[in-house]
RNA sequence: GCGGGAGUAGCUCAGUGGUAGAGCUUCAGCCUUCCAAGCUGAAUGUCGCGGGUUCGAUCCCCGUCUCCCGCUCCA
């Protein structure tokens, strides 16, 4: 039974209450933060590094090591430019943005807005029976009506025209709504390009030839690597391609801690299968395919600890799928923002193999010796976000319970993404020969997984300090233990204890640690 | 980029025209035989940065940077 009874949970959780949690115990830092900072980047702590490498590695079990249809790859961040043209980022990744130079300073995608024939209009003055135009109320709308309903919204607001009498003209000139705001009737500034890479420059010589993107996806990396892999590895279609890395892209606004970033980590799959109108009976479609890595990736969270309530699956509409894909389901995590994308798994179809078929000129169609005859495979993209998952993670481990009258944060993560494996404290630190049993044993565990030793504070604080960062097991040399040659473990959970002999401590923390 | 808010100790925040404080945290010692105990002591800030007003500014003014919230973005 447990002592402890569990008084939060993510439902009343804040995000600068995980931030706090973070920054304090070494988790997750600013980036530059002596410097102020910069926008959109975060470092990851000692504490924050395990957890991210313990992340990673566990999608790479589960997707590499645990499946025989996948394989590794690492790809470079810097690619030829040449892929970004084929991958359709240099055209489509640029957003073309305006402001409005009326009153509401409104931003919009330049191409995003429609077309219509609209009227300028003129706001006149006439309170002193001489009609005087008020200087810059100017704007263009569709109909009067609507001049009078922006004039009433914003202009009148900005215009300070209190107790005077004011009359709308029609005036000369008809133009598209594309150059004036559909909310204020403002004018609208030529749109300029927003393009979401980053780019830098290749060689000594700082000109355009040598100019390069940071990668704005990992995907490319594997189309790119598709016959090398399948040839070397000698690999049968279906069979995927994993990656995990470092992405790029230069987001207006970055926001939300590390749920937005400008530099952030991919763990993306690249599963080719073959195109459902070329299937035979028995054999599973490229939707079929999808189906299974909606539920396939679905279950990892499940697996490592995310509560089934706190996700949900979204297949996005037709109009907001991505130019390259033919349908695309969402993994979403109900952090204390609200619910957000983790993942998405997107049908790319043929599109970035063919692209890169046009582009180089080599042919990266795939022979099924099978059929006797070449195709370009279907591919199916799982591709979720290593630092969404982490936090993520652990805004679903986050618990506050009361214990006594005291309360408790632990964190409840999953055994495998604890960053701490196991720690060591003795019972009274001004007992030498327990500091030293403590110490051995700490130094002896370290060769197996990473385990600390700390002595620096009272038994229940330090016990506390590892609930914070999930640790799951805490060891206690006590006085006892100089007798018996034995130490109690303390699960931080239920946080009861067992005792073991000190001889048997590592093969029991190791089927501990293994156990689902 | 636009609009709104904010920058003071590791965290959360208070405060004053006379160059700073609390709680928690951290560290050392004493004590303590198991869940943030106690006692003693200690550390830490050019009060985001630059300029101005002033005898004097963390406080007032201007500028600037950064962060947070909305518009846009989506792993």
């Amino acid at each position: 039974m447990s002592a402890a009874e569990k008084v939060q949970r993510a439902d009343n959780l804040t995000l600068d209450t995980i931030v706090s949690l973070c920054k304090r115990r070494g988790i997750i830092f600013p980036g530059s933060d002596i410097y102020g900072g910069l926008g959109g980047t975060f470092d990851y702590g000692p504490i924050g590094a395990e957890l991210k490498r313990n992340i990673r590695d566990a999608w790479w079990r589960a997707n590499v090591y645990e499946r025989d249809d996948i394989e590794g790859l690492d790809a470079t961040i810097l690619m030829n430019p040449r892929t970004w043209e084929a991958s359709g980022h240099v055209d489509t990744f640029t957003d073309p943005l305006c402001d409005s130079l009326g009153p509401s300073k409104k931003r919009y995608r330049a191409d995003q807005l429609f077309e219509e024939e609209i009227t300028a209009y003129e706001f006149v003055d006439v309170t002193d029976g001489e009609p005087t135009p008020i200087v810059g109320a100017k704007l263009w709308a569709p109909t009067k009506k609507k001049a009078k309903e922006f004039y009433k919204q914003y202009w009148e607001k900005h215009l300070n025209l209190e107790g005077r009498r004011v009359k709308i003209e029609e005036i000369a000139g008809s133009a598209k709504t594309a150059k004036y705001s559909p909310d204020d009737g403002g004018e609208l500034t030529e749109p300029r390009a927003f393009n979401l890479m980053l780019t830098t420059h290749v060689g000594p010589v700082v000109e355009s030839a040598a100019q390069v993107y940071l990668r704005p996806e990992t995907a490319q990396g594997i189309f790119v690597n598709f016959s090398n892999v399948q040839s070397s590895m000698r690999r049968k279609v279906p069979f995927g391609i994993a990656q995990i890395g470092k992405s790029f892209r230069n987001e207006i606004t970055p926001r939300n801690f590390i749920f937005r970033t400008r530099e952030f980590e991919q763990m993306e799959i690249e599963f080719f299968c073959k195109p459902g109108h070329l299937c035979k009976e028995g054999e599973w479609t490229d939707e079929q395919w999808h189906e299974h890595w909606v539920e396939s990736r679905m279950n990892w969270y499940y697996r490592y600890g995310i509560a089934k309530e706190n996700l949900r699956l979204r297949n996005q509409a037709a109009d907001e799928l991505a130019h390259y894909s033919k349908a695309c389901g969402d993994i979403e995590y109900l952090f204390p923002i609200g619910w957000q994308e983790l993942e998405g798994i997107a049908n790319r179809t043929d599109y970035d193999l063919k692209r890169h078929m046009e582009f180089s000129g080599k042919d990266l169609s795939y022979f099924d010796p099978e059929m006797n005859e070449r195709y370009v495979p279907y591919v199916i993209e799982p591709s979720a976000g290593a630092d969404r998952s982490l936090l993520a993670f652990v805004c679903d481990a986050y618990t506050v319970e009361k214990v006594r009258d005291d309360k408790r944060v632990v964190l409840k993560l999953h055994k495998d993404l604890a960053p701490v494996k196991c720690a060591v404290f003795p019972l009274l630190k001004n007992r030498p020969e327990l500091v030293e049993m403590a110490r051995n044993l700490a130094r002896d565990l370290k060769k197996e997984f990473y385990t600390v030793y700390d002595d620096t504070a009272a038994i229940g604080k330090l016990y506390r300090r590892q609930d914070e960062i999930g640790t799951p097991y805490c060891i206690t040399v006590d006085v006892d233990s100089l007798e018996d040659q034995a130490v109690t473990i303390r699960d931080r959970d239920s946080m009861e204890q067992v005792r073991i002999g000190l001889d048997k401590v590592k093969d029991y923390l190791l089927a501990e640690l293994k156990k689902e």
